[in-house]
DNA sequence: TTGTCATGTCAATAAATTTCGATATGTTGG
DNA sequence: CCAACATATCGAAATTTATTGACATGACAA
């Protein structure tokens, strides 16, 4: 859970998220394409936010597409919102 | 806003915020005995968490003493929240 | 004022992360 | 099989962040 925040906390994996309307999903290269990072370097930030769980990916063909795990990232907000109200 | 994913995505910062009881403040001298790291690590930890105003901090005579922006907390998770709710 | 205590700041080093090009892997179409 | 394509991985360099002890600051008390 402590890595959620480790992959929020980083501007161009932020930026990356935002790239997501909803329930859509993007392959690396529209990714990639989008970002000013090479490609190596968006493929970094996705396997971090993969590692995370705020990303699922599934490889179609050649392809590989992402998408925003909302189940987690509500839980995991969700979650340390509750012990916030409660603890602090 | 961004800020406060960073400084939260430490575990060091992670360990300094959950030494916080309710309401608790605690002031350098305190949190410093509770970490492992030297005491001018845990002043730079606690100037990040401050950057992110995720910490409050008062100084009494000699004595800093930090306490938690649960307002702050509480207002930009819940914030994030809606956003994933809506957009995600 | 002098000494002590709590904390902040600095400069140097260490460690971790980011970044990129080159190369490897695996897939599809010819 | 071969070529073209999408993506992952590797290794090195660059950048950022973390870490520390030494020193500075500022408050209080004697």
């Amino acid at each position: 859970m402590a890595r959620v925040f480790t992959a929020l906390g980083d501007e161009h994996r932020q930026r990356i998220l935002l790239l997501f309307d909803k329930g859509e999903r993007l392959n690396v290269g529209q990714i990639a394409a989008a970002s000013t990072l090479a490609r190596s370097t968006v493929s970094h930030h996705l396997k971090v936010l993969h590692a995370a769980e705020v990303l699922c990916s599934e490889k179609i063909g050649k392809e590989v597409w992402f998408w925003i795990n909302r189940r987690w990232l509500e839980e995991t907000l969700d979650n340390v919102l509750a012990y916030v109200r409660q603890n602090c």
